[in-house]
DNA sequence: TCTGAAAAGTGATTTTTATCAATTTTCCCG
DNA sequence: CGGGAAAATTGATAAAAATCACTTTTCAGA
């Protein structure tokens, strides 16, 4: 009887950018010249790595910690694109577009991060084929899961997209698990409203009712998911 | 008096991927090595290029015409994430990403196509340090369109969202353009309804509404845009 | 451990958007 | 040039989601 994962039942790589580590592996040679100069840092929840429309000065390395990548609106109103995890790269678009930062990031949970300067990177993507490699592969697959996150947007209701995003994150809340286990997901009902893309208040009538058909239990703001194949099969 | 133009007064960059051509001006030889290959076709209107999910055989060229990429939903119907344009380049994604094809390609009007084999595209990629360049920066580039039109789409209403859509299409649809001339947009309600992302009734809907309000005409299917500057005022 | 501000949660109501059911117009094709 | 199917348009209604007003709970810091 073997024991089955998510990936055997729901594509989560469809929904989530990090396929791999694009520093993972990479020869130490490559990566001693592009960390040469990297500064560390830890930030505290709620503190901005960067904010959209500056100019890039380098790119980051999420050492530890949670990051939510967003943009704002005219009202100030968070619509949050993406959820960083531990070992991901940020702010790397800005730099190869030649342009400024498209969105802004700050951390969801106090988490350490290593600035590494533009002409590092510059430097190092010049003389690594392997970082050029991965760089490519990963733009091609954020692409995908853009396309993916605009579709569904159009085409599912607030309801189906909460349980989705609840998968999702899921996934990067687990720690030490084991198959079977519950996962606690530890997030504002503002920011998972602006990763759903909807009010507040509707996320939390939605987790209401998912209490109430035993999917998940909430402990302050805690969200305890208990029972990812219904919330797989609400998705659709 | 100065001529001025869209971009002075609406940053149409960051709704639109087409900064510049992947391929424009690319060095003599390495172009050769890409188009070694290539075969030309000519499709008619409504005619599929490739189909989300396939295995990619290579990429394509738009030397004329106009193509519509697309996702699926289950009950089968569109959602339009991008309309391409004479002069760009589809279905690299997929071979980068080393995946099947994210989205769908479907011609717009009676369009000519090169097909370029996937092992000239990659062998290409390996040997010109300018392709490689260009593709890392087209594809930083579509994040940031892809991450706006998210953010759009969680925070704008439909009339707002048809109005922004009608100044990227407009752009598209220039032929011979001189500034203050009407333009002529060619595309089936249905087609813009899934690009808005709402359905067909709703854009025509609030088409009349433009039409009252003397921004654009109507002449069957053909849109003609009148007047920038207000779909501007109301997109934002 | 107490306390007050911030966050979570609930209910009622309004607004927006989708859906259903037609009618009218366009335009392709023989 | 007429016939008819496809596409565009209009109106009425239902459903979904946003907004407003408020209560309850949580939790960090004195």
């Amino acid at each position: 009887m073997g024991t089955m994962s998510l990936k055997d039942i729901f594509p989560i790589d469809k929904w989530d950018f990090k396929s791999e580590s694009v520093l993972a592996d990479l020869p130490l040679e490559d990566l001693e010249l592009l960390t040469a100069n990297k500064v560390e840092r830890t930030y505290k929840k709620g503190e901005i790595i960067f904010w959209e429309g500056a100019y890039p000065a380098g790119i980051f390395y999420i050492i530890s910690g949670k990051v939510k990548k967003y943009k704002l609106d005219k009202d100030g109103r968070e619509r949050i694109i993406y959820v960083a995890n531990t070992g991901e790269l940020l702010g790397y678009h800005a730099i190869l577009s030649e342009d400024r930062y498209p969105d802004s990031a700050g951390v969801l949970e106090e988490s350490t991060i290593a600035f590494i300067p533009k002409e590092d990177f510059l430097h190092t993507l010049q003389h690594s084929e392997v970082l050029n490699r991965r760089l490519l592969k990963t733009l091609s697959h954020e692409f995908a899961v853009l396309a993916n996150s605009l579709s569904m947007f159009a085409q599912k209701s607030v309801r189906q997209r909460l349980a989705l995003q609840l998968i999702v994150l899921r996934e990067k809340y687990k720690v030490n698990f084991q198959a079977g286990m519950p996962v606690e997901i530890n997030m504002g009902r503002d920011d998972l409203a602006n990763f759903v893309g909807t009010a507040r208040e509707n996320v939390v009538r939605i987790l209401t009712e998912f209490k109430e058909a035993k999917i998940l239990e909430t402990k302050g703001r805690k969200i305890i998911i208990y029972d990812v194949r219904k919330l797989i099969i609400i998705a659709d």
